[in-house]
DNA sequence: GCCGTTTTCGGCCCGACTGTTTTCAGTCG
């Protein structure tokens, strides 16, 4: 059982307990619980197997360990069996409408036998549900709305969709007279891979006039509330963006709150209030003289509480705050540390440019060094090279490269890895490529079993290099093939293979939390684009934001190194 | 149910909004 299966149970065990009205921080002692185990690195059932003490997982005490000890081994948790029986089944699917809480949806099933949405909708055009005490005509319509919208919603968006669309929002508004600080907050800020919707934040000497530019820009369409300081709205995509106007003096706290996460925030808040302070969006109030302190900039906020400034990427509670107070963050790797991109396509097979273009293009970037990666012909739709035409390239690089000044080309390939774990060029080409990367891109649905034998032979293989995109997921569209990554990273370590980062926004595979995971093995990663044309080489940074959430440094990172530690690292690998 | 620079017991983040009711409960971020 993955640990994001054993999260959702404890998380419903939140929403029943909720239902029944328990004690509330027992009931955030289980979101908090879930919360730790899904985003924490290792799988439990390894902790198990290795008799690791499930309590070092923070928010993770006695009883939650020994339920999540019993979910594992048996594959069943009675006390949430015993916890589900008491409800009717769906009520809580209730709680994910907003504006419903668990006093809302009792209210609804015991007074009216409402429990699901279907019902739910049904009741309210009936008119039972405006009668029932407390609510009202107002509260069933919107409630009415919310439920239309969840219908309609769409997922969250990838953040290399809502990035560009920020980006340009931004540039405008930056060239309104008198603004200063406009910045995006929430999770766009913390680099999370999908985003719900976009807080922007800033300062103005006339608020009101930034406001009025933001409702008119292009890419937003439908305006849902506009006041003098705080707009929302839908942009192109159909994002929401929500755009604050804050008072100068109090931005630095302002920006740190929605910056989220809330879960970092509450954990800030919990230790403030050792320290006799207590924290929110305006600032710091010392509670002995009930004095409230403002910051202008964010930096100054952590620097008050005694802690080193928290990189957004590292604000998901995950143990930041404790290290920040001992001075002991990680230095994140930056895009300016990144030197190549070892993963790239062209015109020989499935991309759009010519070699010598994407080395100019990666050239202006200030790169070293890339190498060209074309499929190998197993993909026949994508054109792959055979051996005589990865000869040919290998030959017309050489040339390129004597013509080149500035960067250099690495000669690769991106060999398929064969349902049965035989690479789909054989040893007498791949000798002599500088560079081989494995990836799985047919035969999707094998048991984790096979799968991961599969990619187990590639990492073995003392041709390859680099195992691309290791789960094969597709953000909104396939989900991550069934594989042993706990395996396939150790066998990595073993071997000296590298893993990779995909900075492609639709993959971001490894994604953060195995990334963290290889990063605690001792695994070196790699963030490349998987560019299949000039212009996806500007999605590196979607992959630096996945290595800095996976707290990666610059030595963790092969294409931080200059080209000749490159080449020497390709030639002894 | 979790946790410890005041604590193995007694606390547990903070503020705002909305709709309802007539002083505030419920929900959200």
């Amino acid at each position: 059982m993955k640990n994001t299966a054993i999260a959702k149970v404890f998380s419903d065990i939140a929403d029943l307990l909720e239902l029944k009205e328990e004690n509330a921080f027992k009931i955030r002692a289980y979101q908090k619980a879930a919360r730790a185990i899904e985003h924490y690195p290792k799988e439990i059932k390894i902790m198990l197997d290795e008799g690791e003490n499930l309590r070092n997982i923070s928010g993770v005490g006695e009883a939650i360990a020994k339920k999540t000890t019993e979910l594992v081994t048996t594959g069943k948790l009675g006390y949430y069996e015993n916890l589900k029986a008491e409800f009717p089944e769906g009520i809580t699917n209730l709680l994910a409408i907003p504006g419903i809480g668990p006093k809302t949806a009792n209210k609804l099933s015991s007074e009216l036998g409402v429990s699901s949405v279907d019902a739910l909708e049904q009741a309210i055009h009936n008119g039972k549900v405006a009668k029932v005490f407390r609510l009202g005509d107002k509260t069933a319509g919107n409630i009415l709305q919310q439920i239309q919208a969840l219908r309609r919603k769409d997922q969250r968006i990838p953040i290399g969709e809502a990035l560009p669309i920020v980006d340009e929002i931004l540039g405008s508004l930056r060239s309104v007279p008198g603004v200063r600080n406009l910045t995006y907050a929430g999770s766009l800020r913390r680099f999370r891979e999908t985003l719900g919707d976009i807080d922007l934040m800033g300062t103005a000497d006339n608020p009101k006039e930034v406001i009025d530019t933001f409702v008119a820009l292009p890419p937003i369409g439908q305006v849902l509330a506009q006041g003098s300081t705080k707009a929302s709205a839908i942009a192109s995509g159909g994002l929401q963006v929500d755009l604050r106007m804050v008072e100068h003096d109090s931005f630095g706290s302002l920006l740190q709150y929605f910056t989220g996460s809330k879960q970092h925030n509450i954990s800030l808040r919990e230790r403030g209030h050792r320290q006799g302070l207590k924290l929110s969006e305006y600032g710091i109030t010392d509670l002995a003289t009930d004095k409230l302190e403002k910051f202008a900039v964010e930096e100054e906020f952590y620097h008050r509480l005694g802690l080193q400034y928290i990189p957004p990427e590292l604000r998901e509670a995950q143990g930041e705050v404790e290290r920040a107070e001992r001075g002991t963050l990680p230095t994140l790797v930056e895009l300016s540390d990144i030197k190549g991109d070892l993963h790239m396509h062209t015109n020989w097979s499935d991309g759009h440019n010519s070699v010598e273009e994407m080395a100019l293009a990666a050239k202006e970037l200030g790169y070293q060094y890339i190498a060209i990666t074309d499929h190998s012909g197993g993909r026949g739709i994508a054109h792959g090279l055979d051996g005589e035409r990865a000869r040919k390239q290998i030959g017309d690089i050489r040339t390129l490269n004597e013509r080149l000044h500035g960067i250099h080309v690495f000669s690769g390939i991106e060999v398929d890895i064969r349902a049965d774990g035989r690479l789909d060029l054989p040893h007498e080409i791949l000798s002599q490529l500088d560079i081989v990367i494995g990836a799985v891109h047919s035969a999707m649905n094998q048991s984790e079993e096979k799968m991961t034998r599969r990619v187990l032979s590639a990492i073995e293989d003392p041709d390859v290099d680099i195992i691309a995109h290791p789960t094969c997921r597709l953000l909104g569209e396939r989900e991550p093939v069934a594989i042993d990554l706990e395996t396939i990273i150790r066998a990595a370590v073993k071997n000296n293979k590298v893993l990779e980062i995909s900075a492609m926004y639709d993959r971001l595979d490894l994604n953060d939390i195995h990334a963290f995971r290889a990063r605690e093995l001792g695994e070196k990663l790699v963030i490349d684009t998987d560019a299949h044309s000039t212009a996806h080489l500007s999605f590196m940074k979607f992959g630096v934001g996945v290595a800095r959430r996976a707290w990666c440094e610059p030595q963790h990172i092969l294409n931080t190194l200059p080209l000749e530690q490159v080449r020497s690292f390709l030639s002894n690998g």
